[in-house]
DNA sequence: ATCGATGCAAATGTTTTGCATCGAT
DNA sequence: ATCGATGCAAAACATTTGCATCGAT
């Protein structure tokens, strides 16, 4: 796959930019995030690294991630449920969660007409918009069947 | 100022319905949220209120706030620095939020149909949804004059 | 050789929880 | 009288930081 090398080397590009270092950790975790293709949790990335390469530190893939959204490559996603999850900026700027207030889950969808009519409004209001986010909380399917009367 | 008492009175009936009680902390938290008039943090709040109750507990400045957001009357701010904000919900039902990345000032506006596209597409995914937010995150008019050359 | 990067553990800061007591119903 | 609510301190939690060592430049 030649996308894991173009990111890999944006992001090269960037640390020589502000002399930092390129280093086997921080193209791990590039690497991991392209592999992955979607959104994940700090944690769980530290975890799937940990598996392949024991001697990889918390702090470090805490570290890498951030400079990963400092140079605009990732950006971090806040859902409100206490832990920060990190998504490579692809080429859209997708962002429709369907939160699962039961297991957790998070599934992304996509809506790029409600999108465009969100944006107008909102420049209409004199918003410079940075990021759209649009979070729907409910029950999936699967937990649906599993707690046939909740509440 | 009568907006208080049907702010508060409004919570209590939330609280009888879901048979919980009605206690002079509680209102001391709504009656504070109100008086502010604008977002807060849960810490910020919870001093405010100790200089005039010193027996008031973080804890149930917490606890307090998150049923308020239970409720719908307040709502839960997240900017992604760590900390919680809590905001009372003026209008009641409104779900679109422009959050202004530099200042945290909230603006609420309405997009009915928006919303409805959105449900449907979550229920052909097979989602029983609860709730929804559509949250937008940018400069608002007043942060885009102070900082006309950010980044 | 320099000086930033790493891994670990300890620290941090916010939010939650256990528990004995208090107080609204 | 019951049983939820409170205050406190301790716990839990994700994330950050100090420091000795490692490694890219």
């Amino acid at each position: 796959m030649q996308m894991k090398q173009q990111v890999k080397e944006r992001f090269n590009h960037f640390l020589s930019r502000k002399h930092l270092k390129t280093t086997l950790q921080r193209n791990l975790v590039v690497d991991a995030m392209v592999e992955l293709g979607r959104h994940t949790h700090v944690d769980e990335l530290y975890l799937l690294l940990r598996a392949k390469h024991p001697y990889i530190g918390h702090a470090t893939v805490y570290r890498s991630l951030r400079l990963l959204a400092e140079s605009g490559l990732a950006r971090e996603i806040n859902l409100g449920d206490g832990f920060t999850r990190y998504e490579l900026a692809r080429q859209g700027e997708r962002h429709d969660y369907l939160v699962c207030s039961d297991c957790g889950t998070v599934t992304e969808f996509e809506n790029g007409a409600v999108e465009k009519e969100q944006l107008r409004r909102a420049h209409n209001l004199g918003f410079a918009i940075e990021t759209l986010k649009i979070e729907l909380k409910g029950l999936c399917r699967h937990c649906q069947g599993r707690h046939p009367n909740a509440n």
